[in-house]
RNA sequence: GCCCGGGUGGCGAAAUCGGUAAACGCGGGCGACUUAAAAUCGCCUGGCCACAGGCCGUGCAGGUUCGAGUCCUGCCCCGGGCACCA
């Protein structure tokens, strides 16, 4: 028999199942070690090849340190409200907890024939009531500190998913999901106070072991900024004052003007009579103009003049009032004192109003430009002559001193809007009171779980959830008093349930509490976290404001939960591309095809080169092209002349080029997909699946099966292993791989970790038979990454036991250098000849060796050296 | 527009302390085994030339250095993020 992974994998998958040879309980003679995956949403494709790349990096991380003697807590669940399913339930009437719960087996089943090393004692799943429970009493914890609030706000209505997204959801007025329209509209929602949290949120990434890049993009969400709020009075509203305020408190002298962002509360205040038609109609325009039409001209300024006049404190001059859309009413104060010669926003707008522009810093050109760098005060009163740091001190202290303003931090981060319109997620247990306020359901009649639908869809253009429709279970009565009382019907973003699943996992079947205490000291923090790098600022900035609230709390001991975190790459898919002019699909047979190289791109999409007629993409899959064996080039299978293009992209349906991992797994097993996924590349670096390239590390599995089985005679039979180290070349190529291996697991460098385990199989038993030692070493390091595999082999060697617990080999550190060493001779920078000397050579011997060396000779062409440098262990080069 | 990544053989990549560029794998070529094919095993595989040798070669153009894929300056291309945040 060869190797057959489809007979070894299922059977080494039941027994760790049946065995929990994964299960672990705190054990504190062992240091711990917590390795998570970002939660799975369990959709209804299922895994894609691309899914458990990630989780393959996992687990075979998890499955090292258990044999380094860690205790390791790898676990999994499933984040499973959320939109699809309740999609899902619009269009066919199903309930979204049946599709869930199908999504899950489907899930579950798929993961489970990776051989991935999960405690499945400790799987969760949020939409349980269990789990459900204990989010909806953070959310009460939320509400007694005051951090959830509820709000009129204008929010991102998304009719065609007839919820309100988050900031974040929406990009370019589009929602993330689905990429729909998204109009603003003022509405009441819940929100969570993040922004209480922002400079914590800020400081606290310093000592995340996180890539830079992440840590960056959350740093300038939250966007602290320092500057100065300044108070300006009105020329006619003695007891009114509008509140700015600038990053440049050093320019004060330069503000001409004054913008208050359309929705600003003062704008009706403010308006003269005369401007008032002008001021509504520009208020409604801004309105109704979705966000995306906003940013589309932000070149252009718009705006119009209030009549009021504001004065400038620092010299009472009096400065008209703009209300303009490039002010944003939700940053800072939502309103500006304008300096047109230092911002190129103010300079535009003034450009555009013929508004005065002063210049109050040298250094620029006032007449041509806005001059935003730093420079010297000038045209300024009392700052005149200070650099601009000290000028905003300046003035900072000037403006503290009169109680006219005061130096103040902002940031751009807003608050998080918590309520979605839908019904497949966490109700909020609050009920509204006839008095209008609102309160808590008590603990112990949590969870308030969901009624059941008939209809799942919105409730369309009054903006209501589905749940408000359910009469008899949004009306119900305060437990405190008996009086009449509303729930609300909205509920909350899929965003809950992923924000704490990582401390649930400590403790996932607690009545009592979310977690036990002692739990979370032993387990937390999170060791190594990996997921994709597209939850860089939502999921991972939304959990960690919900930890610092815990910690405040007293319910964590660390102030992050996330101490180390990966993104790993896409797995991308290739298909290959060519154009033809049957735009409407006739199938018309005198249709014209074209390459890549004829095409070039419209306003409209491809057009032909030679004609500009409109074009149509085309694709084909990797298993129906031809590929020319000496170019390289690829070619359509009906049109040899077609030269086709090589995409490589984001794997989808619509592009043919989606691997299914039930197939790869069917074809040549879990062990080879992990290792194959591993073997393309770095972790973190997106990177093409190629059906050939698996071939290659099957064949690698293969190779390592015979190494240890002799299956020539048809039963497979353990070979006969030399006992001990075997020769000192077999001594020294083991020592040289655990220790190579060792260090590249350590840094998650897994394929160069395989290149050394392939180095290892094609050499170790070259000039002699296998050694045993060298064997259990290759087995033992293979673990990890093909776990199947290696169970299977160690238990052939003898081992009635998992290895999954055996400790990993140690390299003997004497054997990891050779006794003779290759150096190179270079002679002026190039490499002219190889010496082979002692590894201790010293420098004069290498000299000698390497004048000594014909060819260095001949190239040095008779001339003295004029200098010699020597590289120990590496080089000599002489330059002469 | 601004800010991050990244450009190395036909392809995925390695070289991460400035020190032998291309380890390992795919693809390709040649050979062994076979009636044959597959599988397997062995060797070769960056380009060019006057071919026991030499020249060129890590996106492009320069620079620093005995020595540059690696450091510096300018530019080009690809991927991602942000985008009126005062």
């Amino acid at each position: 028999m060869a190797y057959d992974p489809t007979e070894i994998e299922p059977r080494w998958q039941k027994y760790w199942l049946e065995r929990k040879t994964f299960s672990v309980e705190i054990d504190r003679s062992k240091p711990k070690y917590y390795v998570l995956d970002m939660f799975p949403y369990p959709s209804g494709d299922g895994l894609h090849v691309g899914h458990p790349e990630g989780y393959t990096a996992t687990d075979i991380m998890a499955r090292y340190k258990r044999m380094r003697g860690f205790n390791v807590l790898h676990p999994i669940g499933w984040d499973a409200f959320g939109l699809p399913a309740e999609q899902y339930a619009i269009k066919t009437g199903t309930h979204p907890r049946i599709t869930t719960q199908r999504n899950v087996e489907n899930f579950r089943r798929q993961i489970q024939s990776f051989g991935f090393s999960y405690d499945w004692s400790r799987e969760i799943d949020t939409t349980s009531p269990e789990y459900t429970r204990w989010t909806q009493w953070i959310f009460c914890k939320l509400y007694e500190r005051g951090l959830a609030y509820q709000a009129e706000v204008p929010v991102n209505w998304c009719p065609e998913l007839g919820t309100v997204l988050a900031n974040e959801e929406v990009i370019d007025g589009r929602s993330e999901v689905g990429s729909h329209p998204v109009v603003r509209l003022p509405l009441r929602q819940w929100m969570l106070r993040i922004t209480d949290y922002a400079e914590r949120l800020l400081e606290d990434l310093a000592d995340l072991d996180w890539p830079e890049p992440i840590k960056k993009m959350q740093r300038e969400w939250i966007g602290r900024s320092e500057g100065a709020r300044v108070r300006f009075a009105l020329a006619d509203h003695e007891d009114t004052t509008i509140e700015v305020f600038t990053t440049r408190p050093d320019t004060l002298f330069g503000a001409t003007y004054m913008v208050l962002a359309p929705e600003h509360e003062l704008v009706a205040v403010i308006t003269r009579d005369d401007q008032r038609s002008q001021v509504e109609a520009y208020v409604n325009r801004t309105q109704s103009r979705s966000e995306r039409a906003r940013l589309a001209d932000a070149e252009e300024k718009t705006g119009v003049f209030t009549g009021a006049f504001a004065t400038n404190p620092v010299n009472g001059e009096a400065i008209p009032i703009w209300i303009a859309d490039y002010v944003l009413a939700g940053y800072g104060t939502g309103a500006i004192m304008a300096v047109p010669g230092h911002d190129e926003r103010d300079y535009a707008f003034a450009k555009t109003f013929d508004l005065p522009i002063i210049e109050v810093v040298s250094g620029g050109d006032v007449g041509h430009a806005a001059h935003s760098g730093d420079g010297v005060a000038v045209n300024s009163d009392f700052i005149d002559g200070l650099a601009t740091p000290e000028a905003k001190t300046r003035m900072n202290i000037w403006l503290e001193e009169r109680g006219l303003g005061a130096a103040t931090v902002t940031y751009k981060l807003r608050d998080w809007l918590f309520s979605r319109q839908r019904y497949w997620g966490e109700p909020f247990p609050v009920i509204h009171l006839e008095d209008g306020s609102t309160a808590l359901v008590p603990e112990d009649d949590l969870p308030l779980t969901l009624p059941e639908l008939d209809d799942y869809r919105p409730s369309g253009d009054d903006f209501e959830a589905p749940l408000a429709r359910v009469r008899d279970w949004i009306e119900t009565l305060d437990p405190a008093t008996g009086r009449p009382a509303k729930r609300d019907a909205n509920t909350m973003p899929q965003w809950a349930g992923s924000c704490w699943y990582f401390l649930r996992f400590l403790d996932p079947h607690n009545d009592n509490e979310p977690w036990d205490q002692e739990a979370e000291r032993y387990w937390m923090p999170v060791d190594l976290y990996v997921g994709g790098a597209e939850h860089a600022v939502l999921h991972l900035l939304y959990a960690r404001f919900w930890h610092k609230v815990f910690f405040d709390l007293g319910l964590v001991h660390t102030k992050e939960p996330f101490a180390k975190l990966v993104n790993q790459g896409m797995i991308l898919g290739e298909s290959f591309r060519y154009y033809d002019d049957d735009i409407s699909d006739l199938g018309d047979p005198g249709v014209r095809r074209f390459s890549a190289d004829q095409i070039e791109l419209g306003e409209d999409g491809p057009v032909a080169k030679d004609g500009g007629g409109a074009l149509k993409v085309r694709w084909l899959n990797h298993a129906d092209v031809v590929i020319d064996k000496e170019s390289g080039a690829v070619h359509h299978p009906d049109f040899p002349d077609l030269t086709l293009e090589r995409v490589v992209e984001k794997m989808s349906k619509s592009r043919g080029n989606v691997v299914s991992p039930d197939d790869v797994v069917q074809a040549h097993g879990a062990d080879s997909m992990r290792l194959y996924e591993m073997f393309i590349g770095p972790l973190e670096k997106a990177a093409p699946w190629s059906t050939e390239g698996i071939m290659g590390i099957y064949r690698f599995l293969q190779r390592c099966w015979r190494l240890l089985l002799d299956d020539t005679s048809g039963e497979e039979r353990l070979r006969e292993l030399v006992d001990g180290p075997g020769t000192a070349k077999q001594a020294r190529l083991r020592a040289q791989t655990i220790a190579g291996v060792t260090e590249e697991i350590e840094n998650m460098r897994f394929n160069t970790a395989i290149s050394k385990l392939m180095v290892l199989v094609r050499d170790i038993a070259k000039d002699a038979p296998l050694p045993r030692e060298a064997a259990e070493a290759l087995v033992l390091l293979l673990a990890p990454l093909a776990p199947h595999l290696a169970e299977e082999l160690w238990q052939r060697l003898g081992h009635p036991d998992t290895l999954a617990y055996e400790p990993w080999p140690v390299a003997d550190e004497s054997l990891l250098v050779d006794d003779e060493i290759t150096i190179v001779a270079q002679v002026n920078g190039k490499k002219r000849d190889e010496l082979r000397v002692p590894k201790d050579a010293t420098r004069d011997q290498i000299e000698a060796l390497a004048l000594a060396s014909k060819r260095v000779q001949s190239h040095l062409g008779g001339r003295e050296p004029k200098k010699i440098i020597v590289v120990p262990g590496r080089l000599i080069n002489i330059v002469g």
